[in-house]
DNA sequence: TGAATTTGTGGGTAAATGTGGATAATTGTG
DNA sequence: CACAATTATCCACATTTACCCACAAATTCA
């Protein structure tokens, strides 16, 4: 199970140093093998490839001219990287998706179960303190929340 | 299974470079046979030629007098054209096409599981904002959706 | 506290890739 | 049938990318 907050910094290239605490799992698990792509809030996603596949095979399945599934098949698969963790344990993040989720030096990698999500620290920070304004004040949960018991 | 974006410039004959990671994998998979068409979002289809085939078969069974069915039909088997990877692993676009998505130069090359999509790259940028914008505030998600979890 | 090992960071080099142009083949036309 | 125009194939150069190695920093253990 992947989690935690970690302050990284992406180096010249571009190249992100996965925290070492991570990588004993990772290379059991996946053998390093990881599909980065992007999210509707942009940050990128970053999962071990085993785990991606059954994403991506439930994806494909969606029907081609719904709207909506469309836009999601583009978004998801349509960024989706395969990249490896290099001798040093570094993953290249492509250009395109660096740009997409505006990250430059100072990023946050932070464990979401079956993934990691990338953000830019300054996007993150702001985004964090909209989230606690925000509370529960916005209504309308799901019923799987509703008689969530933490 | 064929993902990712690709940033890609048009030379100056119209080809394409398909990047060499996919190389390999269309060699083996139908020996570089490749038929692009046209799709209803101004972008071309760049399919697998098996693949293609196979839609073909389903596009042909559908009922001729249905409206919806018949305007497929004209559009993709309508457009569709056979092309061949050349030495250096590009493809010609046919003109014709190329003119129905306006590819210029800059181009986004997406892949989208079976096939690959090609954009014009301002209209990629232009549209993408819109997805995000848009989320899934349209409603009418289709069931497989509503339970997807990432 | 010091030394040794592990981790983080940066850069250099060699190989692979993208890009453009030149030549050869083919097709269409007068 | 010959010529012209277009299309296809090939080759060479410039650029980029990936891989590897070396150093610096931090941490751990004696």
């Amino acid at each position: 199970m992947l989690r935690g907050l970690n302050e990284l910094s992406l180096d010249s290239k571009g190249r992100l140093a996965v925290p070492t605490r991570y990588r004993e799992t990772l290379e059991r698990h996946c053998d390093g093998r990881m599909v980065v792509t992007v999210d509707r809030d942009r940050c990128l996603l970053l999962y071990p490839l085993p785990d991606w596949e059954e994403i991506e095979r439930k994806l494909v399945k969606l029907p081609s001219y719904n709207e909506s599934a469309r836009r999601l098949q583009r978004l998801l698969i349509g960024h989706a990287t395969e990249c490896e963790l290099d001798g040093s344990g570094r993953i290249l993040l492509p250009p395109p998706l660096r740009e997409f989720a505006s990250l430059e030096k100072s990023v946050v990698l932070i464990g979401q179960g079956n993934k990691f999500e990338i953000w830019d620290a300054t996007t993150w920070n702001t985004q964090r303190t909209d989230w606690l304004a925000a509370g529960a004040a916005d209504g309308a949960l799901p019923p799987e929340l509703e008689s969530l018991s933490l």
